[in-house]
DNA sequence: CTTAGCACTCTGAGATGAAGAGTGCTAAGT
DNA sequence: ACTTAGCACTCTTCATCTCAGAGTGCTAAG
């Protein structure tokens, strides 16, 4: 059975009434406040029913309603839209993020914090996925004690390092090996390198300077891992405290103690669904540490291909619509920033 | 007038008590559980005279004394000695810290998770001042739409990174230019770059090429402010929520609200001692929102020079003895991994 | 100088009770 | 057949009160 008109306002007048308020929302309440021009007792009949339907839930005899994980759903799916920020808000998020293309770590770091502080959420921000980029340069730059550093640069503007023990290899070979690796791989996505046939006309190549082999192997794996395990943001702590769903410290602390794991967010960004934007709600997610909360999540673009998520973790109780809205906004300028010259 | 050794001892007992059970400790449980060999009343006139001279602090009339910042500086200065941390915990620090060199970032976050496990507070590890570092290369790498990527790499194996905009240079004079920066700055520390002749010849040199000269002031202010603000890791929001006096959320709030932001950080960092390793008690430390915390920070070392620090964020009553015994240890085994092949 | 004894103070945990919010049900109205 | 007023009922919340317990400071005796 569906929903007819009237129930969808009345589950509309209490998850917005509740996420407006934090408290359970009454019959009366919303007789006042939302005019559906009918009496507290016909709202009480359809509360009754929304309730039996699974859409509202009832903390105790006495109180009002809250919605359930459902209702919410099917009031980000059915009835409310994602809104547009405000001119203010937007002005802002260019502000801030549209300078700062000079340093990546930096801008990311920013976009975070600008996030949570607008959406008083936590919020994640996932590196880009190196795999698609096309490689720009390799450098082994040698280092002191018979270490190398190896560098690798995407055409996008990332940097991956990782040092490597290199006993006994001379800086000359190192400019050597440095200039095969730029020969063989520049101008590849990481993911043709670390798929096709490209490896083994390295691998052949290098027998000539056979030390080098654990070099490139070093090279290589880095940048495996770093493509299943992207770098991420998780920034707002401090904001997420303010709603009062999180004055309880130990929930608090189950949820930030559960996200400070590096393990548990790659599994959380894993299993995200792969839209556009999406709001995972409460119990949908699968992680039982932060089932009271929700996630609201989309991908920004560094040169038209998709890299990476920007999003928020809150309270269930959020403000879809404009949290939507403002993470939505957020990925667009981000995007924007990392694909051309913005101003 | 200083304080006889009876009173020390009483200080003393009330400090270990205080820490150990976060309440206000009386005469009667002092006389019990401290082999003082007097009576309660004995204790309690020494207490009284404690109180006076400003060591000790009644919450209200009828309960136990607790430390004041003087009574925990006196019980840090005078009382305590700094412990070594157990086989396990160092056994611990070493398995988990020791096998990481490969990746600078991963060191420092590893570093800083593993000190807010162990100490239950957050952990605040500065990264490396690169000033005193020695360049060991400087690349210039072409990306695309008309922008190009400097890299600086220092002999310890740190990398900075920074993207610039050049339009209308070719790849060639990029690599050209990478060169001429080799050529004058390679072998020399930052230090020395910024504050010498050195920029005024690579400043003619470059004429030659004149369009490079952004690139290259674009580089050196990268070195400058990252010279006077530090990357760091803050970790361990969760940890700290474990001790009662973080069971207030507004609290909470407001000691993590101001370290989220990285003034305050930098502004924190600036103000340390100089010292090897040190306590700050609570007020000692100058920001307010963060005077009911205590903070204990050591130096790490890179190639014998001190680099940055390492140290915790806490509450004003912890374990100054066993935190400060591992703040060092772990500024021991990342100086260990930062300056020469480990195992 | 130390200590036993004692009156005094303040907190914290229950217990109690009244007010308020909200419901479900019934019966009457449209 | 749907809507609504009325009402009894439930449950939470808040303030008030009391009482036990912990700890102190003071006095006087050892």
């Amino acid at each position: 059975m569906g929903l007819d008109q009237r129930k969808l306002r009345v589950l509309q007048s209490v998850v917005e009434a509740y996420i407006a308020n934090a408290q359970p929302v009454g019959s009366r309440t919303i007789a006042r406040d939302f005019d559906l021009n009918v009496s507290p007792a016909t709202i009480r009949n359809e509360m009754a029913d929304l309730e039996n339907m699974g859409y509202l839930e009832q903390p105790h005899t006495s109180a009002g309603r809250i919605p359930s994980d459902l209702g919410y759903r099917m009031y980000v799916d059915q009835i409310a839209r994602i809104a547009q920020p405000s001119r203010d808000e937007i002005e802002v998020i260019q502000k801030v993020i549209g300078h700062r293309v000079s340093e990546m770590e930096s801008l990311f770091y920013t976009a975070s914090r600008l996030l949570s502080e607008m959406t008083d959420c936590l919020s994640l921000l996932a590196g880009p996925f190196t795999g698609r980029s096309v490689l720009s340069a390799v450098e082994i730059v040698p280092l002191r004690r018979g270490r190398a550093m190896v560098l690798v640069v995407t055409e996008d503007g990332f940097v991956q390092n990782q040092i490597v023990d290199s006993p006994g290899i001379e800086p000359e070979q190192m400019e050597h090996a440095s200039e095969i690796f730029n020969q063989y791989l520049r101008g590849h996505t990481v993911h043709e390198i670390l798929h096709g046939s490209l490896l083994e006309a390295l691998r052949h190549e290098l027998n000539l300077t056979q030390e080098l082999m654990d070099t490139a192997m070093a090279l290589l794996l880095s940048q495996k891992t770093s493509e299943q395990h992207p770098d991420f943001f998780l920034e707002g702590a401090a904001n997420i405290m303010k709603h009062p769903e999180f004055h309880d410290i130990h929930r608090t602390q189950r949820v930030l103690s559960a996200l400070s794991r590096r393990s548990v967010i790659w599994d959380l960004l894993r299993r995200f669904p792969k839209e556009d934007i999406f709001a995972l709600i409460g119990a949908e997610n699968v992680y039982e540490d932060i089932q009271e909360c929700s996630v609201v999540s989309a991908v920004y673009y560094v040169g038209g291909k998709a890299a990476g998520r920007i999003g928020v973790i809150g309270p269930r109780r959020m403000n879809y619509s404009r949290i939507m809205g403002i993470v939505k906004a957020m990925t667009e300028v981000v995007s924007d920033s990392l694909s051309d010259g913005q101003a």
